[in-house]
DNA sequence: GTATTTGAAATTGTATACAAAATAGGGAAA
DNA sequence: TTTCCCTATTTTGTATACAATTTCAAATAC
């Protein structure tokens, strides 16, 4: 017996993975029985996703996986850009060895996941790094929006990266580890800014909105 | 008859003004019988409400009017302030004679209701003339995030504000509107920054977290 | 008089039933 | 063959029924 949170919890890892690719529909009987609950439940659920816009509902014709338009994609990438930053100064405040340690060990991870061509999981943990950055501020209203942000933000690069522009977003993310060590707080507030920037101009490059699914796409190129 | 969207915006203004105060409990067969549906579209409503953090649920204890903590009333300011002012240089793009005109009469009706004394329209057409100024940027994303800061910002001043702090909060938009009519982006940002300072600092003079309902006190001093 | 227990009433959690709407497929006409 | 329309099926919308839990008050014990 699952509660809704584990529920919820994976189904958006689903979603955020590609594994309920982009406009794939959520039928609520499915997942009723595939989740063993009534209807009920997974309503709730769903309620939820199409609040933080994880899915679409449309009256009577139900819900499926949101297919994020450049347009998002971009209000996405520019949230963060205008608040990731701002945030740095919370966090060199509150910056410990013991964080250190723990973020130094995520970015092996993510290297570790890029070089074994595990896409899914790379996107997962650079998403992972940064919501988990942000929740060192001491403001979990942010925290709790970037969390969401980087979400969207996993959906989106599913759907228009490429397999650079994931790697370009978990790359290289060790030099912020160092600056944050040194308390370079400038410093770091600029990496983050033109480290997401590198990542929006990544998706930026054709003007196109994905027509259909295209992770497939982003696998062949592995 | 009247659909969810409805019955959430009025179940919302009514907590935003404290005519549901903090603590107040949501029975859901009470909500359901006022607004003439079952308690399955109640239960939707609510669960928007709690996640906007509007009302807090408690497994098999039902929902009540969130009472906001100091710190939930510091974080949600501290949000304010590092994101709007962010927003400005879009705004003054954006920013056309017709805005303006809204923009000031808006202000006025704001001084009329601060004269009068009503003061949970004040309070509701400060807030509005945040979030409005915040859809004017092209991030919608943003702009609905404010919207809920904003609606947030409402039910903490009327938690922990005085009659001061909210004519503090409307009393001077109308210096914003010159310098957005002006151009001068970088002097709106610091308007808007000192201004949510003012703000913040007006409801944390005293330290102590609002035990019991605190509109009784707000209107008293009318 | 205070504190604890117990049971009835009220309230929430969950499933299901039925109504309303959309979708899909087949057949008729052009 | 293509298009249109009609019906059968599927899917969602909403209310209600029943189970589980909490709440409140009265009664008992100390």
């Amino acid at each position: 017996m699952l509660k809704d949170e584990q529920i919820y919890q994976k189904l958006l890892k689903a979603i955020v993975e590609h594994k309920l690719p982009p406009g794939e529909r959520l039928p609520e009987d499915k997942l009723a029985e595939a989740f063993g609950i009534s209807r009920t439940g997974i309503r709730k659920v769903i309620q939820r996703l199409a609040l933080e816009r994880f899915v679409i509902v449309e009256a009577n014709k139900g819900a499926h996986v949101n297919r994020p338009s450049r347009q998002e994609a971009e209000e996405v990438l520019n949230s963060r850009i205008l608040i990731e930053p701002q945030l740095i100064p919370d966090i060199v405040n509150n910056w410990t060895a013991k964080h250190a340690k723990h973020f130094y060990a995520m970015v092996d991870e993510e290297n570790h996941a890029d070089e074994q061509g595990w896409l899914s999981q790379s996107i997962q943990l650079t998403a992972q790094f940064h919501y988990e950055l942000a929740a060192i501020s001491n403001n979990s209203i942010l925290a709790e929006f970037v969390e969401q942000l980087c979400y969207r933000s996993s959906l989106v690069l599913a759907a228009y990266g490429s397999r650079k522009s994931v790697s370009c977003d978990s790359g290289d993310h060790a030099e912020l580890l160092t600056l944050l060590d040194a308390r370079k707080t400038v410093q770091a507030q600029q990496w983050m800014e033109h480290h997401l920037i590198k990542v929006k101009q990544s998706i930026s490059l054709d003007g196109n909105d994905c027509a259909q699914i295209d992770f497939q796409r982003l696998f062949s190129e592995m």
